[in-house]
DNA sequence: CATTTGATCAATCAATTCATTGAATGTAGT
DNA sequence: ACTACATTCAATGAATTGATTGATCAAATG
């Protein structure tokens, strides 16, 4: 039988690849794998920010790390995880996508009336760019402050969403505001931006978010 | 706390993304998958595509069905089974190029004493820019084939390592050979060398690889 | 060298997944 | 209505996974 072997070699392949996709079948895990995503963490405070306990961020990333979705690596006292090679950001980028796309559907039919103005205009790479030249505009990161801290687009403000409705007279009364965040699964961004209008503060977003920028391969700035 | 709201959706999205990810989690169920891409199959085809009992497949094609990976409709006694909606081939290609990838990352530990000094001449992009304006070798791209056919250099030949020795005939005899894959990380192409070389074959290989010479702005062709 | 801190390990229990069985549908042909 | 056939359903037990606990290990600190 010809096809046996070929058969075979196939199963082991497929089985391969489901155990890439178990590994990232579980919330609890792409969380980590999104936190890990933004540059080296430690356990611990990949725990916290996942909001779990440390052994049990710990077996997760362990599992991650099987999957060669992680790598780690001993500073000191700390075990610090960094992201694996590979296409993972890819796969991850697939995953949402089709996630959004099932999403929109199930909307599209359940409340396809209802769908209001949620489609805030966003600010394409080009466009932004240019603004940036001429310093048109003020660029608002509202990404917590340690993922600002590992790097932002250039002249950005920090603050924080969580933090927006306290400290809006930090931003210029006379400029756009652009807000930006992660990328188009994030909504910190799109929410800043209903957030400065309701106080009649020009603001739009741009939806590509820091990832898709620094991906882009376009100029970042860090610590600030 | 402002922020609880925000990490609810987030919570709730990746556990939307992890459900997908679980229902493509069994080798069966890619198969399964695999199967269905081609067209509508019933069930009976399907289990006998993929050596299961009928019950078997039924059960785990419900499965992708809950999770939006295919639809079913009635034809007679058959139920046929095609494929879904959105971009869930992509999202295979996706998880299948990373398995690809760590296959050839282990190789790459594993072979790494084997292969120590291969202190392989590489060839400067400038020279084969020049090489290839007077067509005076074979450009050969070892990598898979989807990405081969998603954009390669111009005039390349594309055997995909695993095929390498079966298909050394393809190769002009007189022409010396250029390989290339995806670049400095990835070891397809100095593998090939080795073996075209162990073969007689005059053969150096392009360190740079595909993603820099695209991202180089060089002509690339597609499809082929 | 003992202590502290971060991380992992080992063991446990509950929950889930999987393949298998046999029974129950639903559909078409006679 | 009876029968054959394709598919699904429901129930079972084995295997796997997940979170929790406390113990253990490794590195830094006094």
């Amino acid at each position: 039988m010809a096809g046996m072997d070929q058969d075979h070699r196939q199963i082991q392949f497929f089985s391969e690849v489901a155990e890439l996709a178990r590994a990232v079948g579980s919330a609890q895990r792409l969380m980590l794998l999104q936190h890990v995503a933004q540059g080296e963490r430690s356990v611990e405070r990949l725990a916290e920010l996942s909001h779990m306990t440390i052994a049990n961020a710990s077996q997760h990333l362990q599992q991650l790390k099987r999957a060669n979705f992680v790598q780690s690596r001993r500073e000191g006292k700390n075990v610090l995880y960094r992201i694996g090679n590979g296409p993972i950001i890819e796969l991850l980028g697939a995953l949402t996508q089709l996630a959004e796309f099932n999403r929109t559907e199930i909307r599209a039919l359940v409340e396809d009336s209802f769908r209001q103005q949620d489609k805030l205009e966003g600010v394409s790479r080009e466009e932004l760019l240019e603004r940036l030249r001429d310093s048109s505009v003020t660029i608002l990161d509202v990404r917590p402050e340690d993922e600002f801290a590992s790097g932002h687009l250039p002249g950005a403000v920090n603050i924080p969403y969580e933090e927006l409705e306290g400290r809006l007279s930090e931003l210029p009364r006379d400029n756009e505001v652009i807000a930006y965040c992660r990328g188009s699964r994030c909504i910190l961004a799109p929410d800043a931006v209903t957030v400065l209008r309701a106080r009649g503060i020009q603001a739009r977003f741009f939806p590509d978010g820091f990832p898709s920028w620094k991906a882009a391969g376009l100029a970042i700035e860090t610590k600030h």
